[in-house]
RNA sequence: GUCCCCAUCGUCUAGGGGUUAGGACAUAUGAUUCUCAGUCAUAGAACCGCGGUUCGAAUCCGCGUGGGGAUGCCA
């Protein structure tokens, strides 16, 4: 009989969200629900010190930003409770317990400790610790699903000293818990960065010890800065974080994670969640690291803004443009949908539509003006008031000709116009800004434009 | 140092014993009812090197080189 798919994903609670790491998560997402399994998600917060409440808030905020729900675990719970290692201890101790009475583990001296950056901090050594006897009678063979069957000489002791499972403390480490954990929650598939391959030999040999069947390990390749170095905290789009504040469209950022180290073998790139899950496959995932180009991730942020119901996109713009000062008026509102194609990022809209409560003349683009610009200008508005009834599309379509009349450029025109109204010379359609404006408005800002 | 993994345009990638090596981002140029933006069109841009196998290698194999990861009382 055919075991249900139980994949987990278990980040340590460090204070923010990795790009990486909910790479992964989307990753294990992904397959589960192609696969009609459960998703698990787990907690490992062994290391005390680190374990903050805040730190796992933002992890769960990432994840339900994404629209990553999961099956079991925080705020859901599910047969396997507690979802926290840091709970879990009477489980771990029994475990260790059967290492101890098979003779697998013996207690030795403690190592020197290290600082965060991996440093040994010298003399600073007391108490035993417990390390696991690896076997060594061969070579460890791992079928990943992904990277295919990778190798490891056990007979080696140099490049495989015995792991320590306990410390001097009496709390367990990762190595320990984590296949515990995968063990008691049944996980068939473990879905992890490429960093953690050479852990896996080290786990395997575990499960090997407590007489279990491993899961299906399948190891994704690491996202790097676009220089090739490791992508850390501080590295722009890092943490996940950062992505709604900077205007990103959740569905966009799971559509481009999801292209980096994977793809569907077309040549399709914009997809939604269900037609990702619908897709995806751990055959199709690449071996090589990607670089993180967040010029690409912008683009596609667009793809998705331009798919947006205008009523969906006014929206989720909205907030932005109040945090930046500007009053919901319907008109903002109308304004907002006029610049739905012009714009990469939502965070943009507020500098879009910011003439709506009044014009604000930048330098360098009066500057440009040419010197018929008042001539071109009463010219237009004098045609505008003679119109009878108001219609943005009409007194649009009334530039061109008078232009033309006048033999002059349309260009010179629409320019003044466009800076009488708005200030600036980037900006939404002039059909937007005559409509948004109305004839009294727009008249008012032409009487009022100072060239 | 040792071990493991990886290698196609600047970037994400498709392909994979015989191809004009395809697409997308970015870039450049042109077009457009607004010197911006957007949109459209066009262009340039790649198989890391050396050996081997083969009629034929970017593709398979070996070696080198480069990059990444791991070598913790972190996870």
């Amino acid at each position: 009989m055919e075991t249900k798919v139980r994949t987990r994903f278990a980040p340590s609670p460090t204070g923010y969200l990795h790009i990486g790491g909910a790479r992964t998560a989307l990753f294990n997402y992904l397959f589960t629900r192609k696969m009609g399994g459960t998703f698990v998600l787990r907690i490992e917060d062994t290391d005390q010190q680190r374990h903050v409440e805040e730190a796992m808030q933002a992890i769960f905020m990432g994840m339900r930003w994404l629209g990553l729900d999961w099956d079991e675990g925080e705020g859901i719970g599910g047969p396997y409770e507690p979802y926290y290692q840091s709970k879990r201890g009477k489980i771990y101790d029994r475990y260790f317990q059967r290492l101890v009475d098979a003779g697998k583990v013996y207690e030795c001296p403690a190592p020197n400790k290290r600082d965060a950056d991996g440093n040994e901090i010298p003399d600073t050594s007391e108490g035993t610790v417990w390390r696991f006897r690896f076997r060594r009678d061969g070579i460890i063979t791992l079928h990943d699903a992904v990277c295919g069957d990778i190798s490891v000489d056990y007979t080696n002791e140099e490049n495989t000293p015995d792991m320590v499972l306990k410390r001097t403390d009496g709390s367990y480490i990762f190595h320990l818990v984590n296949v515990v954990d995968d063990i008691e929650m049944k996980i068939t598939h473990v879905i992890r960065g490429e960093d953690h391959i050479m852990n896996t030999f080290k786990h395997l040999q575990l499960f090997e010890a407590f007489g279990e069947k491993p899961p299906v390990y399948a190891h994704i390749p690491l996202i790097q800065n676009p220089d090739g170095s490791k992508m850390s905290k501080r590295d722009v789009g890092a943490q996940l974080g950062c992505y709604p504040e900077e205007g990103f469209l959740p569905e966009a950022v799971v559509n481009f994670i999801a292209l980096l180290g994977w793809n569907p073998k077309n040549e399709r790139e914009i997809f939604s969640m269900q037609e990702l899950i619908d897709l995806f496959s751990l055959e199709h995932v690449n071996r090589a690291a990607a670089k993180f180009d967040i010029t690409k991730c912008k683009w596609m942020n667009q793809q998705h803004i331009q798919r947006l119901s205008p009523e969906d996109f006014v929206q989720r713009a909205l907030p932005f443009c109040t945090a930046a000062g500007l009053e919901d008026t319907p008109a903002l509102r109308e304004a907002i949908a006029g610049v739905q194609e012009k714009v990469q990022l939502l965070s943009e809209v507020p500098a879009w539509v910011r003439w709506v409560q009044g014009p604000v003349y930048e330098k360098e683009a009066m500057e440009k003006l040419q010197d018929n610009a008042r001539e071109m200008l009463d010219l237009i508005a004098d045609a505008f008031r003679d119109l009878p009834e108001w219609d943005a599309q009409t007194a649009f379509a009334l530039i061109k000709p008078l232009c033309k009349e006048h033999g002059v450029k349309v260009g010179a025109g629409m320019y003044p116009l466009r800076l009488a109204l708005t200030g600036s010379h980037v900006g939404p359609g002039m059909d937007v800004l005559l409509s948004v404006l109305g004839k009294e408005e727009t008249l008012r800002r032409m009487e009022i434009f100072p060239c």
